[in-house]
DNA sequence: GTCGACATGTAAATAGTTACATGATTCT
DNA sequence: AGAATCATGTAACTATTTACATGTCGAC
């Protein structure tokens, strides 16, 4: 009975941090804190959790019996290992077959720049510089997880086609958002 | 005093309602209503809000004075036109200045497609294949917006450059994306 | 010994959407 | 007369982040 209103409050529709955690554990066992790591490693530009959303869903996934926890305390210090149960693989393949959503994005750079007419180009430019800096940036990110961590990856491994997509997704992006940038400082510039 | 906790819950860092509203209302005095129609004709694709947003926040913004209402009911309706405050225009200026946070997107369809050594290609295919189609039609209703809603503003007008830097943006992305689902498709059909 | 990473959690604030609710006017 | 659009709003729910809180272990 108690935790109820927990268990409401994340099991409705649209919560997808349990597909992210449960998919990640499909992979391999791992603690919360793992489970935190490897999300910074690999999904951060597309997918981030924080803590404090790992660790309470982590325990309704076990109550749930979707998950399993198992303590471990060999020479470390303790930490709850979490595996994913039968019950828990048919829930992620039942959302792996469903359609993704759509996602509505908000966009403030977009929204300044739509309002850009009631300011100065080179408040605008100044905006524009800095962002076309770290798109510059992210993407160089991009290509050191290629040649580093995911070069690192036996091509057999089933998952690393998919990693290496949606790697891609991030590169062809940041292109596309540099191009855009260079358009925009060419035509404010030129006034 | 009442509506005390209405005030803080809206006013605090991080709500952009409220600038996307005053910069709306800089262009020309509008009502909630057409407040929401403007936005789906031209934000919608970076910035929506819906009424249940609107309407609360413009009332606020008038507490706060940065908007002054006025009733209108000449033969039509009533309504209530809202027009933005000097005051109202500082403040968005000064929000205008400041570089865009950080946005953190979450793709849902990028998480799948991470994930996707855990089901068929098959699967993933139909996903893709559906995905593929939508941006296809939102191409092109990029293109429709450039050739028939802006080329009807004049070249003169302020906001047109900032409007097609704006749609530009969608239309780069939307053949990025094509791109890259193209690429993956590709990859996953040959298995 | 202290700093940074490991490890786990709660409480509160904030954000944002959906559903609900109402009623007028215009068009067919 | 009935449907669509105009017009405005509230309540409830759901989601998400930030800040708080605590303690361990290993390295330097």
């Amino acid at each position: 009975m108690q935790g109820s209103h927990f268990y409401r409050s994340v099991m409705k529709k649209g919560n997808k941090s349990r597909f992210a955690i449960l998919g990640i554990l499909l992979e391999k066992p791992r603690s919360g804190y793992e489970i935190l790591q490897f999300m910074k490693e690999s999904t951060t530009h597309f997918w981030q959790e924080s803590d404090a959303s790992i660790y309470p869903m982590l325990k309704i996934l076990e109550k749930e019996g979707k998950v399993v926890s198992q303590r471990e305390s060999t020479g470390k210090r303790e930490r709850t290992i979490f595996q994913i149960t039968d019950d828990g693989k048919k829930e992620f393949l039942a959302w792996m077959a469903l359609p993704p959503e759509k996602e509505n994005r908000r966009s403030e750079l977009l929204l300044k720049l739509f309002f850009g007419g009631n300011t100065t180009s080179k408040e605008i430019l100044k905006t524009l510089y800095a962002r076309i800096q770290k798109i510059q940036e992210t993407k160089e990110t991009f290509k050191q997880i290629e040649t580093a961590a995911l070069s690192s990856v036996s091509e057999k491994y089933p998952h690393k086609r998919f990693w290496k997509m949606a790697l891609r997704y991030g590169t062809l992006h940041s292109e596309a958002e540099i191009t855009w940038l260079t358009e925009c400082i060419k035509i404010l510039e030129k006034k």
